[in-house]
DNA sequence: TGGTGTGAACAACTTCACAGCG
DNA sequence: CGCTGTGAAGTTGTTCACACCA
């Protein structure tokens, strides 16, 4: 195990959110005990790969045997702070902001949604669960102090989601993730994640129109004329 | 410019999906020229990272000027094949899958919806959009061929994500966008993506509370001990 | 002059291969 | 013996710094 302030690979990180959901599913399946091996087989990992995200943290399995499925998911989840509960408060209750409220699994997983927002007086007031009332936004800075919200969801228009970021901030969340394809701006003290549907769509498009050969993009010898401006 | 098959970095490609936003901001904003610098400024990558990734598509610039915010974004979208219209279709109109329907981006960017499933007899043959109707799930296989669609988007529950993603292969798509949480397995030939929006979350949880210092999950010598399983 | 385009240095991440241990 | 844990090697991606050219 190493100790220190060895910088741990973003990479992994987000790896450790998948490995819980795999060893759960084998959990679920029966599985008491699992190699890295089998945990990768199950969600697309080399074990090389689990085996040294692993140990960036600490040693959770035993030589000759294997990892304890039950222990080791419960294991990330300390390590990723899902041991703790996280307040949590969303911004935008369009469709997609409705689809996060009611996704259980957040629940499930440490995180606690308090309240929601939305600038539709048809909205307000409204119970989407049992604990999250839409408030209007004016209170959202109220709120979030409030309820010590830590992570702020932001689920508006593009147009609004420098403004809401702002809000949030000024509410004092720690973090933000953010769904409107803009990226916004935070000061240092918060971290934010942007995540854009957009964006891996077009990933998709791009690998497809490779892979089923349209033209050839970067032609020989051809330079793509430079415009004239 | 290089030619050949030189390999492209996949994050190369996340972020040209974001250099069309940023131009068309630039852009709407009134800029006909930008700088690597300026729209690095805009896009919060650094200015040396875009003119690499350009470089490994062509020249688009002029040197002592900079691009042209238009024609720029023109570039990009051919680049990614979003010259080409992408027939789609989405399976499981949840809150999460009404959201997508309902995305105009989807439709200014190359992107059109031909149909959507739903196994709720509640909701088939209800209209969504103007051109997508909500058909059963077992037409599926069917109205995917029919419609040639080459992307899949799968917004079901976890449980029948694989399922799901099985007939759109039957159906002939190329390529499937899945929002389920747990990854699901596609022949060779079929690009997948996953979306996975908890472990988002669990990513910001993992940062505020190792910046927000709680406990040091790496301490000095203790080996947090093996399981006994 | 000023900003692009790019090889070359650097940094981050992954894979390998094997030592170590139950 | 088998599977973990891990340095070291290899690969992939990013930054630097400067030649080049409108």
């Amino acid at each position: 195990m190493k100790q220190k302030e060895i910088k741990i690979p973003e990479a992994t990180i987000k790896r450790l959110s998948t490995y819980i959901n795999c060893l759960e599913r084998l959990d679920a399946e029966g599985f008491q005990v699992v190699s890295s091996e089998l945990l990768g087989e199950s969600c697309q990992v080399s074990p090389a790969q689990i085996r040294k995200d692993l140990s960036y943290f600490g040693e959770f399995g035993v030589r000759g045997v294997g990892y304890g499925t039950k222990n080791l998911a419960e294991q990330i989840k300390k390590i990723l702070g899902l041991d703790k509960i996280w307040p949590t408060v969303l911004v935008g209750v369009g469709h997609l902001g409705h689809a996060l409220l009611n996704f259980t699994f957040f629940r499930e997983h440490g995180y606690r949604m308090v309240a929601a927002f939305d600038n539709d007086p048809g909205k307000i007031g409204r119970e989407v669960t049992t604990d999250v009332i839409i408030h209007p936004i004016e209170k959202l800075v109220e709120i979030t102090r409030e309820e010590r919200a830590a992570i702020g969801i932001i689920t508006v228009p593009a147009s609004s989601a420098q403004e809401t970021a702002d809000r949030l901030v000024e509410g004092g969340v720690k973090g933000i993730l953010n769904f409107a394809p803009n990226k916004v701006k935070v000061p240092e003290n918060v971290t934010i994640r942007n995540v854009s549907i957009v964006s891996e769509l077009d990933n998709l498009a791009y690998l497809l129109s490779k892979k089923h050969g349209r033209r050839r993009l970067t032609r020989k010898k051809t330079i793509s004329r430079p415009p004239k401006l």
